[in-house]
DNA sequence: CTGTTAGCGCGTTCAA
DNA sequence: TTGAACGCGCTAACAG
C-alpha cells in the first residue's frame, strides 16, 4: 500500500514541477488553487508524507523537535511527555529523546548537548529539568537553535523562555490548609537547595507561616532529597522529637518525600492523619492511592508540557529575530486564552508587556485528600 | 566553540578528500592508518559530529530508531524507556518518539505507521504495547524496516521478534505464593482477554490452581482492565459475597488493579493481609511504598526495554536478509550471557536453535512485601 | 503564478 | 589507497 513516494512522483503524476509540489507542502500562498487541489488529492491518494530527513537538510533545518530530559523514571517527566506528545500530534514534527545519562562523568552532559548541535537534526530544544546541563544552553540558543526551559531545578540561566508552575504559591496554599486545620507547629522537609523549585516552595512556606504570625523554628526545617529515603530520614528525626516540639503536621517538598514520611509515621505507630497530618507536592498518580490517599499540591505537568512545546513551536515561526528569543503573542496566547485556565493571570499579563524572554508561570491547586486533619487533642491548648 | 563542522572542512583541514573522510566515519578498512589517524584527530579537535540528517538521506535510510509508544502515562512506560534510553546512549543512533493518539480515530493509527514509513527517517522501530496497531507492523518489516516488539498487548503478529516477560511463570509464582500460605479461595481479576499477557497471566493462575489440586471457581474470576477503578469494581463484586464463599486472597493482574482492591478493602473495612490477602503484578515504582507495601510480580522492564533495543540493533547490522529478520547470535547473546541472568534459560536456547524470529521471554521474579498472610483463622478449617 | 537551476551534507559509485 | 563525480529528496533562490 504505502510505498514511499517522492515529490518527484507527485510532481509526476499531478504534471507539474517538483517546485509546484514544494510549494503547496509548505503552504505557500502563491499557488493556483485548483491546482493545489489537484496536488493535494494526489498526495492523499497516495498517501505521501514528505522526507522529513531531506527537507530539513535542504532548508538547513529539521523538522524535528528535541527534547532532553533527565531521568525518565522520574515520575513527573511522563505526566508532562503527554502534554507534549499531545501538541507535537497535532504539528508535523516529530519528537528525538535526549536523555541526559545519569552517571557522573562531567564530560557526558556536554557531550550531548554537542551531539545535539552539531547533527543539525532538530530546529528546537526542550530542556525539561536540565540541572546542571542547564550551563551549556544559553550557547544553543546563540548559535541559533531556540530552547525553552521547562521547569529548570537549576541556578535560573540568563535568558532563556521558561516555563514552570507556581511553586511558591502552591507551597502556601498546602501550609495555609494547615494553618487553617489548627496547626501550628508544621514543619518543612526541603528539596535540595539548590534546585529552584525548592526554594519557592519554601519561601511559600515561610510566607503562609508569617502570614498567619507564626515564628519560623529552624528545628522544623530540614533538606531532604525528593526521595522517599530522605524524607523517611528526615520524619524520623523529627518524630524522635520531645511531644511537646514535635511537629503536628508535615508539609513535603515532594509526594516521594511523603511516601517516605508515611513510612517512618508507621514506624514510629504515628498515624496519618490522626496524629499527624502531612501534604505532599506534585500530584504523581499513584498519589491517589495511597492509603490513606494523600493531601498534595498537584502540578498541572501536562498543561506545563503543552505549554513549553507551544511556546517552542511559536519561536520556531518566527525566526527572524535570531539572537533574542521573543514570544510572538498572537499564536501561542491565543490558544492559551481559549483552552485554559490554569497559568496565572499575571505571568499572562507580564509576558505580553515585556520584551524579555517569557516566563510562564502555570498555577498550582491544592488537592486535599486524606492525609490533613485537625491537630490531635493533646497539642491543641 | 562548537561551530557546525561539515565534512568538507574537515578533509580541508586535513588536506584529502571529502570521501576520504567519509570512509573514515564509516570505518571503512581501506584507509591508510596514518591519515586516518589524523583525521580523526581533526574531528576530535573539532569536535565534529556527523548530520545525521545528511548520512541518512545519502545512505537511504536514517541513523534514528523509531519507539512507538501507547500513553506515556502507563506506569510501565518509563521503566521500559529507561532500559531503551539506556543502551542508545551508547550508540550513535538517536531515539524518535513516535506516541500513539489515544483518540477514537481508526485513522489515525495508520497514520502515524505512514509517518514512521513515509519520512524515511528512522531505520528501525521499537513497538512497545502495539495492541490493535500491531496490524500494521509486518508491513514495516516487509518494506525493509526491522521492527521488534515489547511485550505486544494484542493478538500476537506473525513473525515479528518479540520481547516479552514470562508472564505465565509469574503469575504461577504468584498464586503457589498463596496457595502455600494455605489459601483455598483465590480469585483472579483479570486484564483484559484481547491483551495476550492477561491471557497468559490467567493461564498461570489456573496451572498454579490445578497443581494443587484445586478446581477452577468461575465466581472467582472477573475480568478488569489494568486501572484501578475496574480493580476496585470487581473487588467490590468479591467482598459483597457471603463470608463463606467469599474469597481469602485476590491475585490481581496489575499493580494498578491492585490498588483498586486496596480501596475496595478500606471500603468494605476489610483489613489487607489479615483479612484479605493481595498480589499484584508489574511492580511499578509506587507498589513498594503503598501501605502496606504491595506483594507482586515484578517484570524485569527495564532489562526488556535494552534487550529490544540491542536485538533491534542487532538486526539493523544484518540488512543482508531483509525479508525474514533473524538474530546475528554473536553480538546480541554475548551481551546476554555477560550482563544478566534475567532471561529463562530456555528461551536462550531456544533462540539459538531456531530459525525462526527471536522470541525472548525473560524471567520474572515474586517480590513479597506486606499485603499476603495465611487465611484468617474462620476461613481455615 | 509557475518552471528552472543550484545546492543542503553526506554515501557511493567509478577511475586513477 | 585515494579523488572526482553524481545523486539521495527536498527547498530556495532566481527567471519566465
Amino acid at each position: 500500500m504505502s510505498t514511499r513516494m517522492t515529490i518527484s512522483d507527485i510532481a509526476r503524476l499531478a504534471g507539474v514541477s517538483k517546485a509546484t509540489v514544494s510549494r503547496v507542502l509548505n503552504h505557500k500562498p502563491d499557488v493556483d488553487p485548483v491546482t493545489r487541489e489537484r496536488i493535494l488529492r494526489i498526495m492523499e491518494e497516495h498517501n505521501f508524507v514528505p522526507s522529513v530527513a531531506a527537507s530539513g537538510l535542504a532548508a538547513g533545518k529539521g523538522h524535528l523537535i528535541g527534547v532532553l530530559v533527565p531521568a525518565l523514571t522520574w515520575p513527573l517527566i511522563p505526566d508532562i511527555m503527554r502534554g507534549i506528545a499531545e501538541v507535537v500530534e497535532e504539528t508535523s514534527y516529530e519528537l528525538v529523546l535526549y536523555s541526559i545519562k545519569t552517571s557522573n562523568h562531567e564530560r557526558d552532559r556536554s557531550d550531548v548537548i554537542n551531539r545535539i548541535l552539531a547533527n543539525r537534526l532538530i530546529a528546537g530544544l526542550l530542556a525539561i529539568f536540565p540541572g546542571q546541563s542547564a550551563r551549556y544552553l544559553p550557547a544553543l540558543q546563540r548559535q541559533g537553535l531556540p530552547v525553552v526551559l521547562l521547569d529548570d531545578q537549576g541556578l535560573p540561566p540568563e535568558q532563556l523562555p521558561w516555563i514552570t508552575a507556581d511553586n511558591r504559591a502552591g507551597a502556601y496554599a498546602a501550609t495555609r490548609h494547615l494553618l487553617e486545620l489548627g496547626h501550628r507547629r508544621i514543619a518543612h522537609i526541603q528539596g535540595p537547595l539548590k534546585y529552584q523549585v525548592s526554594r519557592e516552595r519554601f519561601q511559600g512556606y515561610c510566607d503562609a507561616l508569617q502570614d498567619y504570625g507564626i515564628p519560623l523554628d529552624p528545628s522544623l526545617i530540614l533538606q531532604g532529597d525528593f526521595m522517599p529515603p530522605g524524607g523517611r530520614a528526615c520524619a524520623c528525626q523529627f518524630f524522635a522529637m520531645p511531644e511537646r516540639s514535635r511537629p503536628t503536621a508535615i508539609f513535603a517538598a515532594s509526594d516521594l518525600t511523603a511516601y517516605g514520611v508515611m513510612g517512618a509515621a508507621e514506624e514510629f505507630g504515628l498515624r496519618i492523619p490522626e496524629d499527624v497530618s502531612l501534604v505532599g507536592f506534585d500530584d504523581i498518580s499513584s498519589s491517589g492511592h495511597m492509603r490513606p490517599p494523600l493531601t498534595t499540591v498537584r502540578q498541572p505537568l501536562t498543561e506545563m508540557g503543552r505549554c513549553a512545546l507551544e511556546l517552542l513551536l511559536s519561536l520556531l515561526e518566527t525566526p527572524d529575530r535570531p539572537g533574542a528569543a521573543r514570544l510572538c503573542p498572537s499564536p501561542l496566547l491565543a490558544r492559551f486564552a481559549g483552552s485554559s485556565q490554569l497559568q496565572s493571570q499575571t505571568a499572562m499579563t507580564a509576558t505580553i508587556e515585556s520584551a524579555e524572554p517569557v516566563r510562564l508561570r502555570l498555577a498550582t491547586t491544592l488537592v486535599v485528600r486524606a492525609t490533613t486533619a485537625p491537630p490531635p487533642c493533646y497539642a491543641r491548648l
